[in-house]
DNA sequence: GCCAACGTTGGC
DNA sequence: GCCAACGTTGGC
């Protein structure tokens, strides 16, 4: 059973145009750097369904749908000591950071707004909602449902 | 640009 | 182990 989850992303950084520009659609989702959202990343698995988040941008919402491709393994940028997500407490033998592929799925006609999500009922609970500062979180079976509908009802 | 929320760091 | 200081996220 495929879990569903919710990815967060300025899009100036990597953005639902990103994955479609790319041939296979895969991007490597690295530089979470906060325990908590590498903890979701680790319990992703193949084929779970994720939906992508834009913030800090003109249009803030949920852009587009993505898939999980791998599970997560070590992030190579924490080894990398000219990249901002570098981390010199990490090491090869014991990585402390995660990274996960993700493949592009749908691209919405239109960005499902904050504003939206804040008045809807089913997604008062949710951690987007309650977590502000959280950049991977789990969506539950009626969190996704209920962003499913207002998509197809515009 | 401001600021609230909140996670992390480091002194003790 | 506490907690003040600090840094980052992210909406407005």
């Amino acid at each position: 059973m495929a879990q569903y989850w919710l990815v967060k992303s300025e899009p100036d950084e990597c953005g639902i145009d990103d994955f479609v520009s790319k041939d296979d659609g895969i991007i490597r989702w690295d530089g979470v750097r906060n325990y908590q959202a590498r903890n979701f990343l680790r319990e992703m698995q193949p084929g779970d369904l994720v939906y992508l988040y834009h913030s800090s941008c003109a249009v803030i919402g949920i852009a587009g749908a993505l898939k999980v491709v791998n599970q997560a393994y070590p992030d190579p940028l924490q080894f990398d000591a000219n990249s901002p997500y570098y981390d010199a407490k990490a090491h090869s033998d014991k990585p402390r950071w995660s990274a996960i592929d993700l493949q592009f799925l749908d691209k919405f006609a239109s960005v499902i707004p904050l504003k939206r999500l804040k008045h809807m009922p089913q997604l008062t609970q949710s951690m987007l909602l309650t977590r502000p500062r959280l950049s991977v979180m789990p969506l539950t079976n009626d969190e996704w449902l209920s962003i499913q509908h207002a998509l197809a009802s515009g």
